[in-house]
DNA sequence: GTCATTGCAAACGCTTTGCATCTGT
DNA sequence: ACAGATGCAAAGCGTTTGCAATGAC
């Protein structure tokens, strides 16, 4: 019932520590190619990331082409702006959405709210 | 350079009909066994919903499991708040958050944006 | 020594494409 | 008749999984 093992193993930490070196989403392939001298492989990056995914230590979303991308998340609660072509995003802080999601939730009796909300543009080079 | 020719067959004709009875997003492989009856390939279905988006005829965007929804464009445009415990889901409408959308995306520089809230939240039975 | 983790290759699921046939115009 | 549209099957591509070998503890 206790949070599962995690062993430190190099690959793992390699991923991580390339992570960290990286501001900007990266896709599981690119990583894997970016991290050829680390040895390691593609099956065991997907599933570093998915697990770094469940434990909340990163942010993903699904680009245009269908291919996730992933990037090591600030602890605050943020939200995403993203061009829909080049990927790019932009976090962003939205006290409206918190003050939505406590007025609505409520207003149909459901308690302890969490919230998403991602917004998806075209950005000015890509327009 | 002019929009290329886009001939009345049975199958496009039957694809855009079904998506004018459907309020919510669909997926290509959902529609195909929903037509099953118009005897429509999925290819022709993939062909046709591409085309459509082209046309600025369909909003689009890519679920969780990396699989395109569709939608006719114009449909109403909802969130959903659910209940994290048995699913319950519950649509609402948020002009708030199509105005934070707007306001937001322009201050970064961004154009036609789309956006997409979620709340969740335990519901009172579950609570 | 045990059991989670790894890496390879095969399997998967959604989507796209080659090509011969069909059909709207 | 001709060019676009269709349908099938095969290929593409990102991702997941089975399984034997490896390595963290």
């Amino acid at each position: 019932m206790s949070a599962p093992t995690k062993r430190n193993t190099r690959q793992r930490t390699a991923i991580i520590d390339f992570l960290k070196t990286r501001k900007e989403f990266i896709s599981a392939k690119e990583l894997y190619s970016e991290m050829e001298d680390s040895k390691v492989g593609l099956s065991t990056i997907y599933r570093a990331l998915s697990d770094l995914v469940n434990d909340g230590d990163l942010d993903v979303f699904i680009d245009n082409d269908g291919e996730s991308r992933f990037r090591l998340c600030g602890s605050h609660h943020h939200h995403h702006l993203l061009c829909r072509k080049c990927g790019k995003s932009v976090e962003f802080q939205a006290p409206e959405a918190e003050a939505l999601a406590e007025r609505l939730g409520a207003s149909e009796g459901f308690s302890e709210m969490e919230h998403r909300l991602e917004i998806i543009g075209t950005c000015q080079e890509c327009a």
